[in-house]
DNA sequence: AGATTATATATCTTGACGAGTATATGCGAT
DNA sequence: ATCGCATATACTCGTCAAGATATATAATCT
């Protein structure tokens, strides 16, 4: 897990993320909001935070978690040169835009099928 | 592996993304730039398939891979509240670095207070 | 002090994924 | 048809991360 890409990978994390977007939240909200157990809350938010992606502050027996930027911004600098890429072939992506209006990731989305014995 | 945020959590599939982005290669020559045993090329090139980041072209009996640029496209899309995000809190940013309680394990940069026992 | 709330961590299990190796498939040339 | 090159797939194995459960630490309140 030494990568940010390895830390955006998992959906819980992304969630923690996303919510985090519009304030800071105690563990309790979070736990709450996105209906994880307390454990589990705790875990990815360590790795997010050893990975740079929140900071908390303590508040009486609460923490308090709120984003950083700078982690992300690893991931916008990361797709940068693709951004070039596909500004080449505006037509087929807007197609494909139309085409997933309702895409987030709380929807899991099935892909192909792979089967495994 | 059902998430774009999964499918380039890998490093060699974003070492082949990143090749791509310059032009179309054959898996030979992906396998000799990024110096990779040819079944990792190719495993990793049918995953990158079969979630849409990559299309290919026969050629005889080469294999021709380029990208598309729809699913990297829901990475960005993912982004965008983040980007509001930092570009909205670049000063507070700044705040928070004076502040810096008490967050640990992560980088030491300064001095911090700790409550520890 | 004990009780309660809030959060962190420890341990275990399970499943998934990537590496490596071997083998299969496909195509062109001789 | 056979050889050789290019690519795909099958299989085994080790590792690592996520979930669940239990417990620890810390702060607040009575």
């Amino acid at each position: 897990m030494d990568t940010v890409f390895e830390i955006i990978a998992e959906p819980n994390r992304r969630a923690i993320l996303s919510l985090l977007v519009s304030s800071q939240q105690s563990v309790g909200e979070i736990e709450r909001h996105l209906r994880m157990p307390q454990p589990t809350v705790s875990k990815h938010l360590r790795v997010l935070r050893e990975a740079g992606f929140v900071e908390s502050t303590v508040d009486a027996q609460r923490r308090l978690y709120r984003l950083k930027p700078e982690s992300l911004q690893e991931v916008d600098a990361w797709l940068a040169p693709f951004r070039r890429f596909w500004s080449a072939h505006v037509d087929a992506l807007e197609r494909h835009l139309d085409h997933m209006e309702q895409i987030d990731q709380s929807t899991p989305k099935k892909k192909k099928k792979r089967r495994k014995k």
